[in-house]
DNA sequence: GCTCGAGTACTCGGATACATGCTGTCCGAGTTCGCTGGG
DNA sequence: CCCAGCGAACTCGGACAGCATGTATCCGAGTACTCGAGC
């Protein structure tokens, strides 16, 4: 099972983005600032304005910017929108295959409802979790750093 | 993100082994049972073998069986065998691209610390159930009418 | 009746296509900012 | 000096390749059971 790398660049871009409070910026700098491919950067990107994460400005100093708080942005908010709502773990009813229909079908699969928990629980860890708290956490020389490199990169 | 099918087939698969209780069954018995591709099905079903999770017995009657009793087999247990060891987020550590090292960089990844949390999260619920509470949650008739039908295909 | 050997059925392991979805790129359309020329 | 118009830079949205991984199949090799022939 993998997840896909977006997710990674998502959350850093919002993390980014807290730090930079309310500074707009476009794909062409988290591209540079990440060393990311920017097309596909922006494609993922777009996706998350869908979700609506994030809100995009065009024209000139144009970019991106968080559409509501940090506190608000909960790291399942960010999974979901790149991932897609779907579970990992999808029941295809097998048990129901090659036989006919019976009464303790009735109830739920049990392998199904096991693996359900299971993904409740990540699910759970993710909601728990904001880009507030990413900011919280991250060294504050690393909120200032980037401060500077994006300084550095609009002159 | 998707979860291979094979980690349902491998559960259902352990659920009927244990069901079962000590009687081998081939993969062309399990393919007919839950109407899947045989040859694909042998090798989600070896991968099982070599996890240590089900023995193999050549030659005829020979097939598959439980390597150790229900209870000490865990549902992560089988989908580390099926999806691999592997995390599914990766941390490529694009905080650091694109910059001088710097002093910051020392700390785990705030973000990859996130994610590994919900990961943990869920590995902790898959380790926490068996195959054997599978057999226990499931309804008896279940379990009866998957031994009738084996014995229908074994005259 | 007993023993040995050949045949059959089965699994193992690897090699090989096929399909799906993720990764990555490109283009046209629309929008905003800044500059410039005319009033 | 002010304002309108034009161009530049940017984003949006979709369409389109390339690639990695999951899905699926087939074949040769090896093993255990069964049947039958010979002693």
């Amino acid at each position: 099972m993998r997840m896909g790398e977006g997710v990674e660049w998502g959350l850093h871009c919002c993390l980014t983005l807290a730090w930079l409070d309310e500074r707009p910026v476009s794909t062409a700098k988290f591209a540079t600032l990440f060393e990311l491919p920017p097309a596909y950067l922006k494609k993922r990107l777009q996706s998350l304005v869908r979700a609506g994460i994030l809100t995009s400005a065009p024209g000139v100093n144009g970019g991106f910017l968080l559409a509501r708080s940090p506190e608000r942005i909960t790291l399942m908010d960010v999974v979901t929108a790149l991932e897609g709502p779907d579970e990992a773990f999808r029941c295809t009813e097998i048990r129901q295959r090659g036989v006919e229909p019976a009464p303790e079908f009735a109830r739920p699969c049990g392998v199904a409802t096991a693996m359900r928990r299971a993904e409740l629980a990540w699910r759970r860890e993710l909601a728990g979790q904001t880009v507030a708290d990413l900011v919280a956490t991250a060294p504050a020389e690393a909120a200032a750093r980037m401060r500077q490199r994006y300084a550095r990169l609009t002159p």
